[in-house]
DNA sequence: TATTGTTATACTCTATAACTATA
DNA sequence: TATAGTTATAGAGTATAACAATA
């Protein structure tokens, strides 16, 4: 009874989960798209940001993307004027990607709309709410990362 | 400074947000990927399963996507043999897109799943915590409907 | 030999526009 | 005249495979 109380509790919390992440992703997406930039490019560009200029090998990696999959995004930056290819200084089958001083303007103002987004969702909430939400969600991304992730997946698809 | 300390927690709560997201719906698409599933389909299927036959113009609707959409959508889920489109009883412009046996189980094997999820994800937090967690998803939830959150989103488009 | 990034090709999701068959 | 669903076309993200230049 109590078991099955706490059951239907954690349904009712990865319902919650889905849904803001939903109405969240969607409302990023479309504001991303006001501004010409996809959730793919705009990735790109905050990574850029993070790590400096890259060759994009190492975006590849950092992405979990093919290379191939870079040139067009690449691309794409390129084209729209945030990002600039230029020679590799030490390897000449490698090209260094850097942000353009547009695409660095870019990444900042990203960079505040988070700030900002962070403080709309959540400046509402007392101080231990807060850190129970936080808290909450660290124990669920332990979970995660546990390996019994890996086995209740696996479990799925045997089914 | 107390409002410091509280803006930075709210960054914090964001950022395990996006993590407990990513990570997440990376794991869904790969385990969807691995029934030969992409997530757009499997939600036609999951949508399918909770309001019954539909027609295109429905689904279209619920999924908040094109006609055309729809159209490739079920052709492939009816390639994979999940659906069945008939004529429709009562309307002959359009046609009736049930789910066939297979995509019945496929759907009652998804919630299963994400019953398991959630009782994993979940499962270890006592009542308390996971309510606190619960209750802040709502609170960001209700941040999200709030006119508010359209302003916050305009200003940032202006900057 | 191995690696970097490209061209070639293909699939999925998405959209708009024009059209057919029906309502 | 309006609606349901299609064909036609296009763009973005993703992937594998083959290849050229370089390490």
């Amino acid at each position: 009874m109590n078991r099955l109380h706490n059951m239907s509790r954690a349904d009712d919390a990865l319902e919650r989960l889905f849904r803001v992440t939903t109405v969240l992703s969607d409302a990023m997406a479309e504001d991303l798209a006001a501004r010409g930039l996809t959730r793919a490019r705009a990735t790109v560009v905050a990574v850029l940001a993070r790590m400096g200029p890259s060759n994009q090998r190492a975006l590849a990696d950092v992405l979990r993307v093919t290379p191939r999959n870079v040139t067009g995004l690449v691309d794409g930056l390129e084209g729209a004027g945030l990002v600039v290819r230029s020679p590799h200084p030490e390897d000449r089958r490698a090209s260094l990607v850097s942000l353009t001083d547009a695409g660095a303007e870019l990444a900042a103002s990203l960079v505040e709309d988070e700030r900002r987004l962070a403080r709309f969702l959540f400046g509402g909430l007392d101080r231990d709410d807060l850190a129970a939400v936080t808290s909450g969600l660290d124990r669920v991304l332990e979970r995660l990362a546990a390996p019994a992730f890996g086995e209740l997946r696996r479990e799925a698809l045997e089914r």
